[in-house]
DNA sequence: AGATATAATGATAATGATTACTAATAAATT
DNA sequence: AATTTATTAGTAATCATTATCATTATATCT
């Protein structure tokens, strides 16, 4: 069973508490202001398993990967530019549908899916 | 100005040539087969020449990168058992509308979207 | 066709993100 | 307080991808 250690806390914390999507070596600059000698794999083997618990969600994104405190349904947009990643908060009409409609043209049991936008952001746009 | 080389068409061509969505290693495999002395780091410079030039895609998916050599619009099923990614041909009423909605509501310059639906696919879910 | 310029190659070293290892520590339970 | 064992810090190892560089081959130009 799991024991609920401070750099956890702190791990889960920093990802709860940022709605940046940040990625591992800046969670884990963050989590030092409280844990100055955290290590880094302790970051990492810490956002495995709160992963694994669903309290957090893993963005695929290239090079490293990137993590999202907000488990709630939402969807992305990644700016090709500064690749900075905002949340859209939409309200598709088909989106609950969607699923079953994939369900049932391929036979495959769909649990979710994954929506994210790309472009230019507002900020790289103006500059 | 880039050389059609010998190596780089039968990268492009193996990629052409399958809907698996493969990763460079299986390339490589594939790629001696008609060209026994390629190397690998031959195989990474082509791909990324070929997306550069638009003519496959590159997908995130996770430790290591998959390739597509399918670049009409279209979505994708990963199967969260054998991991493999299929194809998923849907015709959604306002896929076009959806990119302009985002747009219009946070400002951005919106000029894609990918979508990946998961769960498990047919032949794992009879065994 | 032959000479020229330089993009591309093969071989290998380097990089960078993530994971594995291990002796020491600390959270939960009794 | 004693015990159990999940977790940690520090470090080594792994794995996909990229960089380097001397050599080769492709496109272009006489
Ligand atoms: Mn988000
Ligand atoms: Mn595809
Ligand atoms: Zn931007
Ligand atoms: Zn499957």
């Amino acid at each position: 069973m799991s024991r609920n250690s401070e750099q956890r806390k702190a791990v889960l914390a920093v990802v709860r508490g940022t709605t940046c999507h940040p990625d591992a070596a800046w969670i884990y600059e963050q989590t030092r202001k409280e844990i100055p000698n955290i290590s880094l794999g302790t970051v990492y083997r810490n956002l495995r398993h709160l992963i694994n618990d669903g309290e957090i969600l893993e963005l695929e994104t290239g090079n490293y990967k990137r993590y999202d405190g907000n488990i709630q349904n939402h969807y992305h947009f990644k700016c090709a530019r500064c690749h900075e990643i905002y949340d859209v908060d939409l309200e598709l009409d088909n989106v609950i549908n969607i699923n079953n409609e994939v369900a049932h043209k391929t036979g495959f049991i769909v649990t979710h899916h994954y929506l994210e936008f790309g472009g230019i952001c507002k900020r790289c746009r103006e500059t």
